[in-house]
DNA sequence: CGTTAGGTTGAGCAATATCAAATTCGGTGG
DNA sequence: CCACCGAATTTGATATTGCTCAACCTAACG
């Protein structure tokens, strides 16, 4: 066996990438985020149902290592994946109140993930937890932004459209935790599913890949996308990232910082 | 001029409605919402846009009469209504923590509106609002739904799903406002807006209306919707309302009874 | 009554789906 | 190292859905 291993970031490295420095953080929100990623981890194999719609979750999880999806099926086997979920997301969050999930999520790959119940006590309680609150409010708001640009990829983009704007979604959301180098990483979807996202067949899945492929936009193979020339990939699909700006003071008056990214 | 009156439903009113007695409602909230209804109204024509997409929101809105949309444009004019805005709907409410709107917010028909920044106020202060606040975490989980659906019918169904679904969901809110009843209500779209919601063209929009209508689905005409046949729509289109449970106990342990509706 | 926005119709076309059959690729056991 | 297997990808041919364009119609409204 080779020496490829998972990159196994850690909780806390991932959520510092993805929400910027973590120094802002407090002691004890430091000793929560490291309580919970000495837990028991759950792992499912690929394409495993991690919680079936209308099913209860009992509480949040984090994705630590694999990607998974919300997705939602039609009677005759048609279906469509709402979003993708990567390593550093979490699971079940926006269920805040709302004990139901109102899509099933599934593993697409071999996935970690972790039961982190005090995140979302964490979110209620703002007082005691201002730099994790910011962080969640920062997911939560990414999580809208890229769910309007999924209706609108579905709604009126081309096949090209679709999957250019889809890829620079994976690597902007990736980058951010570290997950994409210039512009290449790891992307374990087969093309099928990949249909399932923008709502396309297989087939057009594939002949819109080898025509990237063709104007040397992208290069996909064994499991590794890279994009060659994110410029026209971005122009194509208009995308732009989400404006996250910084978050609002919290009703304590304490702003942390957490939406800068790390210095290099 | 006829004595047809815009059903000038108030606030409360609304609210009771949508969210079931309000009689759980402690002094204060009761308080808050007739203080929120008084106030000096925003009206919009129809096609005005109400927010810009990147502006800032000072407060979020409630929408009293009239339909709105968060949509979004492309460079060459496609646009697709992410969601549509129903009296009793809050405007720019998700923004909790995130000032800049992901969409633009236009009307589609005359609005009226209010500012209501304390709703947000008390949608942080659990302790002190309750009832508003699992009456706003009802509507936030509403939204999610209704936004997974939005993107299955787009990506996964036919035309005539997709509209048959959209009929269903619009006559669903609508009811839990009491602005639909007997599967009857007022739909000012037109069929070019419809076709920008349900990502079609109008031409086809047109010609799948046309096909209900000889199946004696629907009944449309001067702005007016009537469902005929709801069980052959929810059936084709695979409908389902969401599936909304008694709110979680907030962390003080109340529980406020907001979610069933009211006896008739 | 004229204007205009919205609705309707027909004809042709483009994008994407479907079906069916290769072919390649990543393992896996011999 | 080789042969083989199943999953994923690729290809070609054809069908379908929904789009575009252009004209025409209708009703509401001043």
């Amino acid at each position: 066996m080779t020496v490829r291993r998972q990159p196994s970031t850690p909780l806390t490295d991932l959520l510092a990438t993805r929400f910027g420095r973590l120094e802002s953080l407090g002691e004890n929100e430091r000793d929560l985020l490291r309580s919970i990623e000495g837990r028991q981890k759950r792992t499912h194999g690929p394409n495993e149902r991690m919680l079936a719609e209308k099913a209860e979750l009992r509480a949040p999880h984090f994705l630590l290592t694999g990607w998974a999806c919300n997705m939602r099926a039609l009677a005759d086997g048609r279906r469509q994946i709402v979003n993708i979920l990567l390593p550093g997301d979490a699971i079940g969050l926006s269920l805040r109140s709302h004990p139901a999930s109102f899509t099933t999520v599934m593993s697409l790959t071999p996935v970690r993930a972790v039961e982190a119940p005090e995140i979302a006590e964490a979110w209620w309680d703002r007082d005691h937890m201002p730099g994790l609150a910011a962080a969640l409010d920062l997911a939560a708001a990414e999580h809208d932004y890229f769910m309007t640009c999924q209706v609108m990829r579905l709604g009126r983009q081309t096949a090209y459209e679709r999957i250019a704007h889809l890829f620079m979604e994976l690597d902007y959301r990736l980058s951010s935790r570290g997950l994409s180098t210039n512009g290449s990483f790891l992307m374990p979807l087969t093309q099928e599913t990949l249909g399932d996202v923008v709502g396309l067949s297989v087939v057009h899945v594939n002949r819109t890949l080898q025509q990237m492929r063709r104007e040397d936009r992208i290069e996909l193979a064994r499991g590794r996308l890279t994009i060659r020339h994110p410029e026209a990939l971005c122009a194509a699909a208009e995308f732009s990232p989400p404006f996250l700006s910084a978050p609002r003071p919290t009703p304590t008056g304490r702003v942390p910082n957490l939406s800068a990214p790390a210095p290099a």
